[in-house]
DNA sequence: CCAAAATTGTGCGGCGCCTTACAGACCTGG
DNA sequence: CCAGGTCTGTAAGGCGCCGCACAATTTTGG
């Protein structure tokens, strides 16, 4: 209990409501581990449930008929998740798989409607949530539509870097490990066409790329290759921020 | 004066509002209408601007570094667009253009945003808008990975059909009138593939197509041979009123 | 009502990328 | 610590789709 309420609190769209209406929420959620590569939740799920990821990484994907995985958004701690079942009437259509190891709180969408009638402030903070993710999501439309797959894998190095960047002595590291299988289910291409372009993008000097492992070498020629401005990077501990141009 | 109030009490968000909140509102926004194809507010707009059509016709649009113009999402009367603004810091990077001769609302960020606070119930409502328009967007990001042209104008077809779709003698009516173009901008293809697309589909007895037009003969085959569900249309015998959200 | 623009139709060369196949390097669990 | 699974690298073949080019028809705007 104690750490389910800590998890509230140091979640800053939960330091919107007062202490009791925080007390029942938590009163109802239970946390719970997933293994690797464990399904979260499910589209056949019915339960009116949203989640907090606590700890670990997740992935919340989609299958297409002939069964390849589409990768929607990875969620990483003090992310909320599948919190649209607040409103839609109907099933979900997507599903969540544990990368890691990863803990979750799950709230019951009514205690979570409840808490969303009690404090405008908290409502406020969960919409500005969706409309912050709609823009990531319509960034990465913009980035499927027209572009070669070279382009689209930048622009997901350059998300990736935004979103999990942090500086390394070669330059971006990408905090996150993904395999190129991964990759390609973000961007809707093949394993061995991203394994190639990322040795295209190793051998031009802009990336350098080990098992499960990226770094960004030159942010702004990357960034150029692809026609936008670089990322700024999430300001991190002992590093410098940096403003590129 | 009293136009203006008109469209906003019959707009289902705004109902939420108290008289005085929205005659506020109104009292601050302006109307202006737009030629077809021009730009209603473009990119560099830095003005904070929500905008709320009422009649006509738009599209939400990017334009590719090469040129290629994609669409976003199409809006249609009563619905609410440029919403974000109020919510993201940066620059809009996307424009929005007049498809037809088109009359909107415009509504300054900032008094959006006190009425915002002013009523929970209408937070709630513009919540659950940007929502179901996130819902709607990440379904289109699903049909895009991992499928053949077809397929992704077969999914095209099928979504305009819930939205617009209206019942005709020989099927369902696409109730919007867009070029090949338009649709090849949609799904990040050329103008030529979705005119030999629609000409195949046409050929299979799946649809018909006329100038700006198309009407779905037989919705079901072409829903099972993309896999999904038929999609349930507003229409069952007779007119049925269209519904907001 | 007529000229200009927009829309649709069609064919062909080229190539980006998927598919298939195989193999070595690397991790993980029992 | 070894075996089996995972991850990465590479290459050949084929096809779907883009890019270009040209033409007929319809619509638009002055």
């Amino acid at each position: 209990m104690t750490e389910k309420l800590w998890f509230l609190k140091n979640c800053r769209v939960f330091e919107q409501l007062q202490a009791d209406t925080l007390a029942r929420l938590e009163a109802v959620s239970t946390t719970k581990t997933f293994a690797k590569k464990s399904p979260i939740y499910l589209p056949a799920d019915t339960s009116q449930t949203v989640f907090l990821l606590v700890k670990g990484l997740a992935k919340i994907c989609h299958l297409t008929p002939d069964g390849k995985q589409s990768i929607l958004a990875f969620i990483e701690p003090g992310e909320l998740f599948g919190e649209l079942v607040i409103f839609g009437e109907g099933q979900r259509d997507e599903y969540a798989e544990a990368v890691e190891v990863t803990t979750v709180v799950r709230i019951p969408g009514q205690a979570m409607q409840d808490a969303l009638g009690r404090s405008p402030a908290f409502t406020m903070g969960i919409t500005k949530m969706i409309g912050l993710r709609r823009q990531r999501i319509e960034r990465r439309l913009k980035n499927l539509l027209f572009l070669s797959n070279r382009d689209k894998l930048v622009h997901l190095l350059l998300e990736l870097s935004e979103q999990y960047g942090r500086k390394s002595p070669n330059g971006i590291d990408l905090g996150i490990k993904l395999s190129h299988q991964d990759l390609a289910n973000v961007i809707g291409s093949t394993r061995e066409t991203v394994t190639v372009v990322l040795g295209e993008l190793q051998s031009e000097g802009l990336i350098q790329v080990g098992r499960r492992r990226v770094t960004l070498v030159s942010l702004d020629n990357l960034a150029s290759s692809v026609h936008v401005d670089p990322p700024s990077l999430p300001a991190s501990p002992g590093s410098t921020p940096v403003r590129l141009s």
